[in-house]
RNA sequence: CCCGCCUUAACUCAGUCUGGCAGAGUGGUCGGCUGUAGACCGAUUUGUCCCCCGUUCAAAUCGGGGAGGCGGGACCA
């Protein structure tokens, strides 16, 4: 029983520290609380829906949840001005509940309390705990502007671990994006008396053309995306046919539809084989690297299913 | 506080010395070839030349002032 809420939380997981930890922790009595924090600035898209509906699966493992909606955090890696940002933390206030978190989801604005004296001495105590070099390394994958950082953006991975240990965190979500962050909240907590929170990392979805995702580029998919032009967009998508690596359509096989979908249908004219099932996403990958799935007829069926996905998500959206 | 360098298309940059139609590569878009995309081929698209003032028939280019970035120096009772 223990084994199967461990199994469910460690789905599509690219790495959780620790494993150990983890199964402890779900294992445990005592009420925890897990959090992700956003960033709000620009559209929510699919590699936040991996994440989000992380946060869902450990909700009904019974953990509580918080959604940080992370808009100092934001401003502090020059993501727009406050007010701008306070646009897109209501916007996203909006999506997380149309995702289907439960109701009992705490969904908290970061400039709510990171302001508060008691939180900035901790800050400040974690920036006697961290070198220079860490925190800017801590950055990489999550800089704006990696090339000229500001200090800001050295507070701001300070104020991650502040949030963790602030917020009471036992599970921290993220990209593994996140990683370096993390491993440094997970040493510097733990040296000033906190519990290290345990870190879930999902992975970070490729972009549609196998480039990094940025809604500058338009190659990812937004939950308000109309059914349309999610067609358009996997119909561009970079897809080599045999190859599973680096393959952005098979990600949305593996993350998404299969996830949430017990058989996979998939249409082709009656030339090419007809219709075929699946069931798996591994049978799936091997027929696709044996060529005996076309390319154009995975992503006919990845936009037929994802749109089943986004549309519901859209639908509530739109609806005020 | 002082000195030097940099700022031009979405990105990387050339052009500045010696004033004369705003450029290249990459990217984007469209088409051809493919039962997808990419690659390839063809076409096509993009500008506050950081800002202000001045000189000039004419300024990205010269002069003055300012902003931002980078590097160094100085200070270290």
């Amino acid at each position: 029983m223990i084994c199967v809420k461990f199994e469910q939380v460690m789905n599509n997981v690219d790495e959780a520290v620790t494993e150990n930890e983890l199964a402890a922790l779900l294992d445990a009595e005592t009420k925890i609380t897990a959090y992700a924090g956003y960033e709000p600035s620009g559209q929510l898209h699919l590699g936040h829906l991996l994440t989000a509906y992380k946060l869902i699966e450990l909700q009904s493992s019974g953990v509580d949840v918080i959604v940080l909606l992370a808009d100092l955090h934001a401003y502090l890696n020059e993501k727009g001005t406050m007010d701008q940002i306070g646009k897109w933390a209501r916007y996203y206030e909006k999506c997380f509940t149309a995702l289907g978190l439960a109701k009992e989801t705490k969904f908290v604005l970061g400039s709510d309390y990171q302001l508060e004296p008691d939180y900035t001495k901790l800050i400040l105590r974690l920036a006697r705990h961290t070198t220079l070099n860490r925190a800017r390394r801590s950055m990489d994958e999550v800089s704006r502007n990696a090339e000229d950082p500001v200090v800001s953006q050295m507070i701001y991975p300070l104020m991650q671990a502040a949030d963790i240990g602030y917020l009471k965190i036992g599970i921290a979500v993220g990209g593994i994006d996140q990683r370096k962050i993390h491993m440094l909240a997970r040493e510097a907590l733990h040296s000033m008396g906190f519990q290290s929170p345990v870190c879930i990392h999902m992975p970070i979805l490729l972009g549609l053309d196998a480039n990094k995702m940025s809604s500058s580029k338009n190659n990812l998919i937004a939950v308000e995306d109309s059914s349309d032009s999610i067609k358009k967009k996997i119909a561009s998508a970079y897809c080599p046919a045999r190859t599973t690596e680096g393959n952005p359509i098979l990600q949305l096989y593996r993350y998404f539809i299969f996830p949430r979908f017990k058989r996979v249908s998939l249409e082709r004219p009656k030339r090419f084989g007809g219709q075929i099932e699946y069931e798996e996403f591994s049978k799936l990958e091997m027929d696709y690297a044996a060529g005996k799935l076309h390319p154009l007829d995975l992503k006919n069926g990845a936009a037929l299913y994802i749109e089943q996905i986004v549309g519901p998500i859209r639908a509530v959206l739109l609806k005020d």
